[in-house]
DNA sequence: CATGCGCTCGACAACGATGTCAAGATGTAA
DNA sequence: TTACATCTTGACATCGTTGTCGAGCGCATG
């Protein structure tokens, strides 16, 4: 309990304080602290003692300068928000398989913006991280050429590369995209319409396909006001389904392709009241969509799975194994809860059953 | 456009790689990297070329080893769980705030759990990060007195610091818990149920006090029955919120002291079918809140004002400003949405309004 | 012409740690 | 006793970079 408060910071101590206070040299201490083995139970003990006494701790940075594979046991994630739900499972999933192997996650936000990719990709590769999880936001990640080249295993998730031949894992867009039409479709609509995200990103383009294919599936061609794009925030998918239902011929049923968009479009429906009346499914699933009224049916990805099969891809290949890239499909799962099953015009037009809303 | 896949990853180059293909000295070399000047044009231009040639990228652990202030540019932040919406907000906040100054976030996820804490604790500091902000789950953190000496940054978010003299920017939990009892008492409630958190979270137990503290000013001294702690997920905090309704002589009204515990009300009383008729107030928003039916009232945090103040005082303090270590308040906000609102038996026990759920 | 100044530039050491290697101590077998 | 293997130990170089410092040059000044 000394009273001073150490105005000057201590230097703090390194491995030659431990050896000097232990009398050995600076070698000797770096065997006992990682556990090298060969050296004399007693100088073990002096050491120990003085790593104790002067709160030694090991610089990681520069050790792993020196060490012979450069490893630095972090893996950097290029996420699209770590506040966005999708993005933060998935950083949770890779976490928990690192965290098993003493690894670090480094994570950034993009933020759809590819300037902030290439930088945040700068700023992880100088500080060396041993690997990459991507979430691209860019048009193209040729650049990342030279880092993939030097070994250093990379991974995209969600979204595929372009201009470099990466592992990736993704989920089937168009697929999940067209079993949202079709379940709208067998529910009676015809009217459907879709509320997506930038078209600048390559799953909104998939799932619009998915969905454009779906209806042709059933010789429906939307109609052109019945399909939005670019919607990036709740507000603007809000703003967007408010038009869209207050249009002649409004749609009986929204396909909305991300879930802030659902989120959206929930909230126009709510003002309107008619929540209960026009069908909605939204692709990508979000907390508390079961507690809504109605429930909102989705079609859910699976963050978590991406998240741990991105990371079990990076270890495998920082063990040393090797294979040609490879896309790697996780499924997604039609969650069936109540806004997607409202019946539309085709199926019950001139009665429905009892039970309403 | 070579055919050949390289093989052997090329080593990364190195400044050295730079100098010797530029015709100068690392030292040079190093000059013109880091913009610093009184170089020689051409020297600059043969430089610039062999960097942009050999896709260098400088070592950023190697520099800040040596480094006068030996910074890493990183922040360290540990969050009670990355996925959860509390700390992703605190997260992104700390980020935008690092951005700025070109400094990464070392996100970790506690889990509550105290070991974990200290293994979170070890690894940054031993990669060398500049400053620390912890949402604390042990007792004490009197370890992290070494790093507090050594002169890094600490702020606690959240939860206050216990045997360390550090800055913290907290919520006055016992002040909000009590708004929330007040408001339902206002509403006509006497029997109010608190449901909680695990009770060595400190924030948990301020909350209970002012839970407490709060009935007792209105003179009612809740049954014990009505009482539950340690509710620390979704699950537990439904099951527990049915038992608790489906006791003889019901809470009226419900008080859940975090967000989790919240939802879980929630879904109890939905199954039940009285969300329409027990109300409820949350501690901590969550999104969706207002979608809900009856929207649910809470007591809001802000996150993301709580992780741009905490940033802002560890960016202060690495800027080399002095103080004593000070605690910060940041407000809550009761957000009247409905379920606080729904009527209790002292304020319309004779006749209701013809509405019912 | 000698002097001094300012500008470039590179040799060298150092950051904190570990890989390499050989020296010395000790034990064992012939 | 000698020869040889084994175990400990530390001196030294090194990882990739930057701080220090002085050498060399050209130029203006007196």
């Amino acid at each position: 309990m000394t009273q001073e408060p150490a105005r000057v910071p201590a230097r703090r101590p390194t491995l030659r304080d431990v050896a000097l206070l232990a009398g050995v040299s600076t070698k000797t201490a770096s065997r006992v602290v990682n556990g090298e083995g060969g050296v004399a139970a007693a100088k073990v003990a002096a050491v120990q003692q003085a790593v104790a006494k002067l709160d030694y701790r090991p610089n990681f940075t520069a050790s792993s300068l020196r060490r012979l594979n450069g490893r630095t046991a972090a893996i950097a994630a290029l996420l699209e928000d770590v506040a966005n739900p999708f993005s933060s499972a998935l950083h949770r999933a890779l976490e928990d398989v690192a965290r098993d192997r003493g690894v670090m996650i480094l994570a950034g936000s993009v933020d759809e913006d590819p300037e902030r990719e290439r930088a945040l990709v700068h700023a992880f590769t100088t500080r060396q991280a041993d690997a990459l999880v991507v979430v691209p936001a860019s048009e193209s990640q040729r650049y990342l050429a030279g880092e993939v080249n030097a070994g250093t295993p990379v991974v995209f998730v969600d979204r595929p590369p372009v201009g470099v031949d990466v592992d990736a894992v993704l989920v089937d867009n168009h697929a999940g995209a067209a079993e949202a039409v079709h379940h709208l479709v067998a529910h009676g609509h015809r009217r459907v319409a879709y509320l997506g995200d930038l078209l600048s990103i390559a799953t909104a383009r998939q799932r619009f396909q998915g969905f454009k294919e779906a209806l042709s599936d059933h010789g429906i061609r939307p109609s052109p006001e019945h399909i939005v794009h670019d919607l990036h925030t709740e507000g603007d998918a809000e703003r967007a389904a408010l038009r869209l239902l207050a249009g002649e011929a409004p749609p009986t049923a929204l396909f909305t392709a991300q879930n802030l968009v659902t989120i959206g479009a929930v909230r126009a429906l709510r003002e309107l009241g008619r929540h209960h009346e026009v069908a909605l499914v939204g692709f990508d699933d979000f907390p508390l969509a079961d507690l809504l009224q109605p429930p909102v049916t989705v079609v859910a990805q699976d963050p978590s799975a991406m998240g741990r099969l991105a990371a079990g891809l990076v270890f495998r290949r920082l063990d040393g194994e090797h294979w040609t890239p490879t896309v790697h499909f996780v499924p997604t799962r039609l969650v069936v809860r109540g806004s997607g099953e409202i019946p539309g015009p085709a199926l019950s037009p001139p009665a429905r059953p009892g039970r309403s809303g």
